[in-house]
DNA sequence: AAACATTTGTGCGTATGTATG
DNA sequence: TCATACATACGCACAAATGTT
C-alpha cells in the first residue's frame, strides 16, 4: 500500500475495506481481523489503519468495542411515520417486537421563550418537561424532550409514567385527539448527553424533529424534540393529500 | 491538563474547546489559534489536541484549512419545505439571495428495480437520470439523482438545462401540476462523491430526502434522492390537515 | 480469585507532505 | 522563495476492557 495521488492512505485503506466488506470478503462472519493483523496485511503503520476503522465507525459501518475486537453493523432502519396523525409509538408496532418508552426525568420549569411561543403561553409560564427514551429491540432509538402546559395537564408526568404513552396521557386529560402541525428535520452529531443515553459512540449522527402537536381546536398541547439514532430509524413523510 | 475518570483527554479538552466557543471566550473573531499555540495552552502534545479539533470538525464546530488556519463554523440553516407541493425552488427564495440550480450530469440507462418500482416501470425500462446541484449564496446546499421515464419525457433533461427547473420542465410536457406523494428521510455521513460535489470535509453530514413525486393522475412522475448538507439545511414538513 | 493474553484506546515524539500567503 | 500551518505516517509505550487459564 503506497500513497498515489494526494489521497491519504488511511482513506485508501477505508474503501478498500469498506468494499471488501460490501463484497462478502472481509467480516462476512461479522468481525474483523484484529488492527495488529490488517495493519500487517496492508503494509501500515496501526495508527494509520486506525485512521481508516474510525472512519467507518464513523459512518456506522463498523463498531469497535475496547478488548472485544471490531464489528460489522448490521443496519436496516426502522421507519417513522410522520404525519398529521403521527402517533410516536404507532407503525413502529409491525417492525419489531419489543418496543418500549421510558421515562428518564421530568421537571417543573417556567418556559422559556421558544417553548411558551410554541405553546402559546407567557414567557416564564409553568410547563411541565419530561425526559424520554425509547426502545426497540432492547436498543435505544429515540431520546425526546417534551414541554407541556403545566396547569392544564397537572400530573401530566404521573399519568405517563403508568400508560406509558402520550395517546394515552392525552386521552385521561379528556383529548381523543391530536395532530401534528408542523415538524422540523435537522441532523447533527449527537451531544454528550445522547451519546449516554442513546447508548452511542461519539460521532454518531443524531436525526432530530422538533414538533408541535395541537388538540382538535388547534391549541398546542406538546412541544417536542426528539432525537433518533440515525443509524436505526429513517423518517417517513406522508403528504398525500 | 491531565487524565481524569476514564474520559480520554482529547476529548475533555473538546468540549472545553466547544463550550469556550459558546461562552465567547474562544473564537469569538471567528479564528482558533493555532494547533501549536493550543497544545501550549492545555499542555498536551499537538497530536491529542488535533483529536480534538478533529472531533470538532466532524460536528461541524469547527472548519480546518491546511495551511490557513482554523475557524469557527457560523451555522443558521435554511428552512426547506417539505409538503404534497413541495417544489425545490420555491420557499428558499426569501431566505437567501442567490440561489441557483445546475445540471452536472445526466444519462439514459435501464431502470434499476427500485427506481422501475417507485415509477411504475418494468424493471430495465429506459429512464433517465439527472445529478443536479443546488447551491444558495455561492456555497453548495444540496445535491439530488433524479429519475425519470424516458420514453415519456424525451429530452427533459434539454429542456431542464434550458430552464433549470423541474416544475417548468414538466410544464412542457404538459404537466401543469404535480404532487409528492412520500418522503423517505434520514441522514449519514456525506460519502466521497456528495464531498466534492458539495465541498464538504470529510465526516460532514448529509440529509437525504428519497420522494416520489406523481402527476395530477397519481402516475409517478419523478423518483429522486437529494442529499442536503445537513450543517445548512433543515427540512420543514407540514402536516397541516 | 488471580494471573495472563488479547485487543482496542490513548498519548507522545518525530519526520515529512501539502496548501496558503 | 520562504515561512507558516494543517495533514499524514511511523514507532513506541502504556492504559483499559475483555476473556481465559
Amino acid at each position: 500500500m503506497t500513497r498515489k495521488s494526494g489521497v491519504a492512505l488511511w482513506r485508501q485503506i477505508a474503501d478498500q475495506i469498506r468494499q471488501a466488506i460490501g463484497a462478502g470478503t472481509l467480516g462476512s462472519d461479522g468481525r474483523l481481523p484484529t488492527e495488529m493483523a490488517l495493519s500487517e496485511r496492508f503494509g501500515v503503520n496501526r495508527h494509520t489503519l486506525r485512521s481508516a476503522i474510525a472512519a467507518l465507525v464513523q459512518e456506522g459501518v463498523l463498531r469497535a468495542e475496547q478488548g472485544r475486537g471490531t464489528f460489522v453493523e448490521s443496519r436496516q432502519k426502522l421507519s417513522y411515520p410522520i404525519s398529521a396523525r403521527t402517533r410516536f409509538s404507532t407503525g413502529l408496532r409491525e417492525q419489531t417486537r419489543d418496543r418500549r418508552s421510558s421515562l428518564l426525568a421530568y421537571a417543573l420549569e417556567p418556559a422559556s421563550d421558544r417553548v411558551a411561543e410554541s405553546l402559546r403561553l407567557t414567557s416564564g409560564a409553568p410547563v411541565l418537561r419530561l425526559e424520554t427514551l425509547s426502545e426497540a429491540d432492547g436498543r435505544p432509538v429515540s431520546r425526546a424532550t417534551s414541554w407541556f402546559d403545566a396547569e392544564r395537564f397537572p400530573g401530566f408526568e404521573k399519568v405517563y409514567a403508568e400508560t406509558g404513552s402520550i395517546t394515552l396521557s392525552f386521552q385521561h386529560f379528556g383529548i381523543s385527539d391530536y395532530f401534528r402541525r408542523s415538524t422540523l428535520v435537522s441532523a447533527r452529531h449527537a451531544d454528550a448527553s445522547d451519546l449516554a443515553d442513546l447508548k452511542l459512540s461519539a460521532g454518531a449522527i443524531v436525526l432530530v424533529a422538533v414538533a408541535t402537536n395541537v388538540d382538535g381546536e388547534g391549541v398546542p398541547v406538546q412541544y417536542a424534540e426528539t432525537r433518533f439514532v440515525a443509524d436505526r430509524v429513517e423518517l417517513s413523510v406522508s403528504t398525500q393529500a
